[in-house]
Formats: structure tokens, sequence, C-alpha cells
DNA sequence: AAGACGAAAGTGGTTGA
DNA sequence: TCAACAACTTTCGTCTT
């Protein structure tokens, strides 16, 4: 990462992704974008000899896919090429354009609709820009295979913001994504599922270190605490205590221990609030931890501390 | 009075026959 | 396709601070 930015102008975070393919520096905290349109790092292909390069190197803008046709676009026939048919041949050209015409405006028309739906979600949600665009792709592929039949554009469009989201490694909870859509969780995941499994998009569990930033931003945790949560659950994982379970949960819990253990208590149901989870799963995966990580004995030592007969 | 804790019953989703 | 199952939630009563 570049020296120059250590720290959010935002919100003064201190937890910076810097992307290097889209060359980007984002906030994991507030998810402002920093620096953007840097040097592009990538090639776009790879050419192994002269033969291939001629058709592989890429010229003029990149495509970007937040423009409902790409940024390119095709029609068919100039009316200047009109003069060079037949009759026979201008009856054909006429033909083809009004199909043309036709399947292109209803897709997209719907298209047209779904980014700007999506670009809206996105601005509330302060996703970085790379996040938008891989969603804008997800959703476009999910039209062209008439993905999107049967279903309402606006649960298509929050479950490719949500598949985008885990993709980069800026996780936003279901929850988060169903207040700002209005569409219900349930049904966010369910086109989310479906659409990565028919586009065959792979998508890694998320990680609970990655909600760890957010978290600690919203309860106005120190940066100690925050690190020290971060350490909390990669002993977690060793012991193999994350698998299985909502990693929002898991997250949650390494927090509130942590908090208590610099002295910076937030109640259950604060640190449930933030993470959305109740403050039973909080519990839960609190006793866990302090099972499993020996953790207890600090825990009492300071509860002796307090009591001191 | 508020927070922490735990038990019991209910929900939505996954899995395996 | 259905039933068993695990994770999580909701609700409620009790204990602690």
């Amino acid at each position: 990462m570049p020296e120059l930015v250590k720290k959010c102008p935002e919100c003064g975070g201190i937890n910076l992704n810097w992307n290097k393919e889209r060359g980007e520096i984002i906030c994991r905290d507030c998810g402002l974008v920093i620096e953007e349109k840097m040097v592009d790092f990538t090639q776009e292909w790879r050419e192994f000899d002269g033969d291939q390069s001629e058709g592989r190197r890429r010229a003029g803008a990149p495509m970007t896919y937040t423009q409902f046709d790409h940024g390119l676009g095709t029609e068919v026939g100039q009316k200047a090429d009109l003069f060079k048919l037949g009759g026979k041949e201008r009856n054909k050209f006429f033909r083809l354009r009004k199909w043309q015409y036709r399947i292109s405006t209803a897709i997209e028309r719907n298209l047209k609709l779904a980014l700007a739906e999506l670009k809206r979600v996105s601005s509330y949600l302060k996703l970085p820009k790379s996040v938008e665009e891989e969603s804008a792709r997800i959703y476009t592929l999910a039209v062209q295979r008439g993905l999107v039949r049967g279903r309402s554009m606006e649960s298509v469009v929050a479950g490719a913001l949500y598949a985008a989201c885990r993709r980069h490694d800026v996780p936003r909870t279901l929850d988060e994504l169903s207040d700002v859509s209005g569409i219900e969780k349930k049904e966010i995941g369910r086109t989310y599922r479906f659409v990565t499994r028919e586009l065959g998009i792979t998508i890694l569990p998320s990680n609970p270190a990655d909600y760890i930033a957010r978290f600690a931003s919203s309860l106005k945790l120190s940066a100690e605490t925050q690190s020290n949560a971060i350490e909390i659950l990669e002993q977690a994982q060793k012991a193999e205590l994350t698998s299985g379970r909502g990693p929002t949960g898991i997250a949650a819990a390494a927090l509130y221990v942590s908090a208590l253990l610099h002295n910076e208590k937030r109640t259950q149901r604060e640190v449930a609030d933030v993470a959305g989870v109740t403050e039973v799963t909080i519990r839960n995966r609190y006793k866990e931890l302090l099972d499993e990580l020996k953790l207890d004995k600090e825990i009492k030592k300071r509860k002796k501390g307090k009591k001191r007969k």
C-alpha cells in the first residue's frame, strides 16, 4: 500500500484495503473509496506470441458494466447501408432490425431499471465502486440467462450485491441489504443462492474477521480491542469453533470478550444489535470461547480484583 | 432496574435416505 | 420427497450487580 494513506479521512478508520486489481484503496469501516483510478496493474490478456497479440491487445476505454450496454452497444445497420441493398435484401434487413430492436429493448429496459436500483442501494450502503461493478456484472449475466424470470428484479439486484460483497471481502449482512432494498431477508438469500449456483460463481464462506472492523467501529471500541478480537478469532479457528456457525455470531462474541478484557465493556444487547444476532447466540459463542481458549482465568482474575474481600 | 444467564419451544434451511 | 438435524431466534423466568 502506498505510504501516503494510513487513515480513512471519513471515519478515521485504519482498516484500509488495497485492491490492486482495481487500483483502489477502500476503507473497510465505512466503505469509502479513498483512492481510485490509480494505475491499472492488470493485463487483460496474456500474449504468448506475435500472432495472438493482434487480437488481444485492447484499445479504447475499458468496458464498464454499470452502463446498461457496457458502454459499447450495437445497432443493426446504419442508414447508409440501405443503398447497397436490393428490394428483397432490404426487407430482410428491416425484419432483422425489428427483431434486434424488440429483444434488445426488453433486456435493456430491464437493465436500465435494475442498474439504477443497484446504484441506489450500493451508494446507500457506501459500497466501493468495485463491488458495484461486480454486482452489475453478475446481474447482467443473470438477465442474459433468463434467471430473473419469476423473480422480482429488486431481489435479484439484492442477491447480486450480496454475492459481490462476499467476493470482495467487504461483507454486509443480509439484514442490512434487506433494510435498504426492502426485500425480505430469506428472499435475498434464496435468489443469492440460486443465482450463484446457476452462474457457477464460487464464493468462499465469509471470514468472521471481515466483520470485526465494521462492528468495532460502530461500537466505538479501541484499536487494541479490535486487534485482540481478531487474535481471539484466530485461536477460535484453530480450535475449530468456527465451522458451521454463523460468522457474524462468532465475530460478535469475539468482540464482546475482547471488550471485557480491555475494560471497554459493552452489553450483550449492544453487541448483538450491531452484529444482527441475538444475545443468546452471543452467549453461546461466548461460552464456547471461554471453554476452549482458557480465557476464563483472565475473566475471573478481573472479577476477583473487583471484589477483593 | 438493568443486565446476564439458561431453558424450552419454534423457525428456516441443509442433508441423507 | 420427506424426516431428522443443527444453528439460530423468541420468549420467559431467575439470578446478579
